[in-house]
DNA sequence: CGCGGATTGTGAAAGGTTGTTAAAAACCCC
DNA sequence: GGGGTTTTTAACAACCTTTCACAATCCGCG
């Protein structure tokens, strides 16, 4: 389904800097795309799937910062920032954002595509776990549809997720028979750290068994694992 | 959240730095281990599998690069060098054969907490997806359900497990018929090792004697061996 | 821009699980 | 059977989870 070569995006305003890093990576035998701004990179991330995106931190328009901040809450992507400065404060905050990795120009060549060679193999790796992408998840007369963020009892009524419950029924439902700890959990459905004293996720994880009627008592669904976190505990059906 | 944490490994023979991580780290809530050498790295290692090894680039002995390299080689845990120059040629060498980052001293706090949350969430993200466990256990009228959690007796009602419970009843049942130490059993249910003064094991498995309304004076199901254990003592029934 | 409804997050009280202590019971070996 | 050791048991303390009400935030729309 997907060829062999990682594709890379490169986002960058300035025609040199941009057509460089392009040659570089081309040069390597990835597949490049070049984009001068956000609404390009979406085109073409819409179009194909990226597996590493390298973004100038300085764009006109939305700024760098912000496109990580968008592309990490909805994909594994690999992210590099790119600058032309060296600032601490934004290279810290575009990593606490999520970003991977940040380079400063000049690049080292080398250096870059070691790094570059090392993300891909990670965020590769990652990728065939999600590989039963299916629309529909069952499980004890319950349809899950990832598609629509909705899911249907046995007599086929509707009931709406939120965002929130989305996320993290979609985590728990990938990852059944598996303990998925609050950070974990948390990172999905809101890309914060969990501290102890949070109780986000033990409410998200209510409303959920509220709309599954699973009693937190006994319940049949997500169950509690004390002190590490939740599984989803019945195995999906074949359908 | 203790059991799930990420463990982590300072490998750095100067006691000063390597205290220092450690401590940092420890107060972010991971599980740290400290080795002066590689020979108590591997040590550390084939106790408790590593999420992230930080490694100094200028050990005694072997150096952080044959150190990086070999464990490469042999699994996909998450690799920083630390130094304390900043010399290019290193820096290089130790990305291209797959560290997945390189930090200079002195560090910068913030940062490096920021690309050590990254690089963990990528590592544990490419975790391998646990085997499917074999979902039933029956012996004597009872049902154990390890994907709930949950015992059902011979009429199908439900009773069920906590964490420490089921953690236990399923390696009892893993091994019916041998005698399972404290050591053991405390090690699966906690991840501590037991002491003579320990009782805790004891009290689960009252516990779980109740629910499965065995005995301690004539127990069918989970038999004490004095001085030694306990045992699961009836077979599994095929189904 | 501001409104109203939906969604998400917070703090505190209530409830459950786990680990500790100490006394009582059982065990083992001589 | 005696005496030291180990196990069982109950009660409790410490900690973790559930629940609820409400506050804060987000979102679509006039």
């Amino acid at each position: 389904m997907k060829s062999t070569a990682a594709h890379i995006v490169v986002v960058e305003d300035d025609p040199v800097t941009r057509a460089k890093l392009a040659a570089y990576f081309k040069a390597e035998g990835y597949r490049v795309s070049e984009a001068e701004d956000g609404v390009t990179m979406r085109e073409i991330i819409a179009a194909e799937p990226a597996d590493l995106l390298m973004i100038d931190i300085q764009l006109p328009g939305e700024d760098g910062l912000r496109l990580t901040r968008e592309q990490r809450e909805r994909s594994d992507v690999g992210i590099i920032l790119v600058t032309g400065r060296t600032d601490t404060v934004d290279r810290i905050v575009g990593l606490e954002i999520g970003a991977d990795d940040y380079v400063t120009k000049p690049f080292e060549q080398r250096e870059l595509l070691a790094r570059v060679k090392n993300l891909l193999r990670r965020v590769r790796a990652a990728a065939p776990v999600k590989a039963p992408m299916l629309t529909k998840r069952s499980f004890q007369g319950w349809t899950f549809d990832l598609a629509n963020r909705t899911l249907s009892d046995a007599e086929g009524s509707f009931i709406d997720l939120t965002r929130a419950e989305f996320k993290a029924l979609a985590l728990l439902t990938a990852h059944a028979g598996q303990v998925l700890s609050r950070d974990r959990l948390l990172h999905e459905i809101a890309h914060r750290d969990w501290d102890p004293a949070d109780r986000t996720v033990d409410v998200v994880i209510r409303r959920l068994r509220k709309k599954l009627n699973d009693d937190s008592r006994q319940p049949r669904l997500i169950v509690t694992s004390h002190g590490e976190g939740y599984l989803f505990a019945v195995p999906l059906e074949r359908h």
